[in-house]
RNA sequence: GCCGGCGUAGCUCAGCGGGGAGAGCAGCGGUCUUGUAAACCGCAGGUCGUCGGUUCGAGUCCGACCGCCGGCUCCA
């Protein structure tokens, strides 16, 4: 009679063949057994340590969404005879699974699924496990071309369903998945779930493979925890900055200048000129030189850097007129900032020599990848090239991780993810210059004391690169800075400069941008904020509302004064009810509303209305007015409190 | 680019199984001169994304294209 050791409890006897189960709580929908999850039918050999899996942990969440994804598979099987089924893993808040199925299914047919799927639950079937001779495997799944293949590949890949002769399968009523398990014990345990959407999902993430029909839910624990999810998402959609983007009248996409390309609108000029004058003038802080750039470039140029042979599929195509060199657009503005350092013999003295532009690029992203202003075709990098020595290099990718801090800071984006991300097979520097420029990263992670994680082979083709993501204010995870190191253009371009040894010698290079572009850090911003931008990015910050016609001038006069102290102010001399003007001022989350009237007028005072509705009456103009050029100058992420 | 969905007024959306386009908000005009999230009356505004087809007749059915949305693949 094997002891098992389960947690909290202490040593159990369990009696020979039963399953862990019966020494867990009845909430338990699968096991931790020495550390490894498995089904509470798991039948113990030995002394073990067991763990109950509860259905609301991580672990057991995971084993809920999957199987999930098997009744609905099983559902999809059911109602769609002839459906081959593909792969149906647990994501993060669900569940998808692909299919192969004889007719295009849409939106509807997720219901008739669901339906179906409420019928396998209520049956109440056990899961089953099964190991099975991978022989007998392929005959079970003989019409199911995407198991078998998966069944062929075992052993060759790690981790692919169960490594040697044996492969695990899943059993409940007459359907049957491949799988590694562990399940809840029948189908009568899952939690609250629902079909969200569909999806096309190429055969193992590969294009050249058949493109399948993946169907995404979402399950969870309980009832109240689908809902709770499904007002995130309802929480994210209020935030979309394409939606905002318009309300607040910030930019569009019109459709007559093609996909990716926005125009800004007047408030958006605002928001895009407070943030580039405030990066523009701490990279000068920062030793950095601003320069300006052209849009296009010949051909030759492009040759020169690599970008024709291993970026062509992302650039405009050439444009050319009879008898005339071909011309790109810009897709990045590196070779341009090589030129500007070669236009001179340059000396050691010269470096570290950190070249910063507002430069727009153009990219011919594949239609379907565009979204909003976080990926768009047209777009402003705050990009900067950093030409030193390679005995300056640490030094200097310390001082841009130590500047992307700073500015992150800013925005209230802290604690970033960091990656650090190796060359792609596809590159143009030796693999000895990749490993120095890696070095030189990895070196400048450590000292900087940031965690960070390697992603291989992710790299861009000219360099190894280091990436910050920061989580924005509903926990979402944004790409902003990348730092590239460099050895292949100073080498492509020829760039040398003379030491203090008389001798000519090749620098290296650091491309870097750190709000990534003016566009996607807009984007990302909006939705930060939830378009309620900090009193300094706010295109216009304080609406005043005058009570009736007599008192326009007054609030004139009173957004003059505010005018001349560096604020942005709007009158509202429209013929509407204080009430419409201010629930106006609010729809457009201007920070500040002054309603201006006779009282106001007498007494001097003013009655000041915050975006979040509370009003602080008996505020003099003066005290207002410093109050706000204070919170402006600071870039305060609190509204100003006129107490004390 | 691929898969699925969608495209009606500036915005949000009605519009039946094909038989002459509607509402609310916004805009404009007027009345009201108003005290912290929507005053009242009126007016104007749409080649129903584009092109082609089916039909006596297409916003409605079919096809192609354009664009958008969600994914896949890719990325600032």
């Amino acid at each position: 009679m094997p002891r098992i050791h389960v947690a909290g409890k202490g040593p159990v006897e369990l009696p020979e063949g039963e399953p862990v189960g019966s020494a867990l709580p009845p909430e338990a929908i699968a096991a931790r057994v020495d550390g490894r999850l498995v089904d509470l039918s798991y039948v113990p050999k030995e002394e073990v340590s067991v763990e109950p899996v509860l259905p609301e942990d991580p672990d057991g969440l995971h084993v809920l969404r999957h199987s999930t994804a098997h009744v609905m598979a099983q559902a999809v099987c059911d109602l769609y005879p002839g459906a081959r089924y593909a792969i149906g893993p647990p994501v993060e808040d669900g569940f998808y699974y692909d299919f192969e199925l004889p007719v295009a299914i849409g939106p509807e047919d997720l219901e008739r699924i669901e339906a179906r799927m409420r019928e396998i639950v209520a049956a109440d079937q056990p899961f089953v496990r099964e190991e099975v001779p991978r022989e007998e495997a392929l005959r079970r799944f003989a019409d199911q071309p995407y198991k078998r293949e998966i069944i062929e590949r075992v052993g060759e890949e790690e981790g692919e369903v169960a490594a040697g002769e044996t492969v695990t399968v899943y059993r409940n009523d007459g359907w049957q998945d491949l799988c590694l398990g562990p399940h809840v014990p029948s189908t009568g345990r899952l939690g609250a779930f629902k079909l969200m959407k569909l999806a096309g999902a190429y055969w193992r993430g590969d294009e050249a493979r058949p493109m399948l029909q993946r169907i995404y839910g979402t399950a969870w624990a309980t009832q109240e925890d689908l809902e709770a999810y499904l007002r995130r998402l309802e929480e994210a959609e209020r935030r979309d900055h394409r939606r905002l983007g318009r309300e607040l009248d910030l930019f569009s996409f019109p459709e007559e200048l093609g996909p990716g390309l926005a125009v800004w609108h007047p408030r958006g000029g605002i928001l895009r000129k407070q943030l580039e004058d405030f990066v523009r003038n701490l990279h000068l802080e920062r030793g950095y030189q601003l320069v300006a750039t052209p849009h296009l470039a010949r051909r030759e140029l492009w040759d020169t850097s690599g970008h024709t042979s291993k970026y062509a599929e992302l650039m405009y195509p050439e444009m050319r007129r009879e008898g005339d060199p071909a011309y790109f657009v810009k897709p990045m503005n590196c070779p341009f900032h090589v030129l500007i350092f070669r236009s001179r013999t340059r000396s050691y003295r010269d470096l570290p020599m950190r070249l910063a532009e507002l430069g727009g690029v153009y990219r011919y992203e594949r239609l379907g990848v565009l979204h909003g202003l976080l990926r768009a075709r047209g777009f402003t990098q705050d990009d900067s090239h950093i030409i030193c020595r390679e005995d300056q290099l640490v030094e200097e990718i310390l001082g841009v991780f130590d500047l992307t801090l700073e500015i992150h800071r800013t925005f209230g984006f802290t604690d970033p993810v960091v990656t650090l991300s190796t060359l792609p097979g596809e590159t143009i520097v030796t693999p000895e210059m990749a490993e120095r420029a890696t070095g030189a990263l990895r070196d400048a992670l450590d000292r900087s004391g940031l965690p960070y994680r390697v992603a291989e082979g992710e790299g861009s083709f000219y360099g190894p690169k280091v990436d910050f993501h920061f989580r924005d204010a509903i926990g979402r995870l944004w790409q902003l800075t990348t730092v590239q190191c460099d050895f292949g253009l100073p080498e492509r371009f020829g760039m040398e400069y003379v030491g203090e040894d008389n001798q000519r010698h090749r620098p290296v290079m650091i491309h870097r941008a750190i709000l990534g572009s003016i566009e996607r850090f807009t984007g990302v911003l909006i939705e930060h904020y939830a378009g309620a931008f900090p009193l300094w990015l706010a295109p216009e910050q304080v609406r005043i509302a005058p009570v009736a016609d007599r008192h326009v001038a007054f609030a004139r006069e009173l957004a003059e004064r505010l005018r001349t102290a560096g604020l942005r102010p709007e009158v509202d001399d429209s013929p509407e009810t204080v009430g419409k003007k201010v629930r106006a001022a609010q729809l457009m989350k201007v920070p500040y509303t002054l309603v201006v009237g006779d009282r106001e007028i007498d007494s001097g005072a003013l009655t000041v209305r915050r975006r979040d509705g509370t009003e602080i009456p008996g505020v003099s103009v003066e005290r207002f007015v410093a109050e706000l050029v204070r919170e402006a100058e600071t870039r305060s992420l609190e509204p100003a409190s006129f107490e004390g």
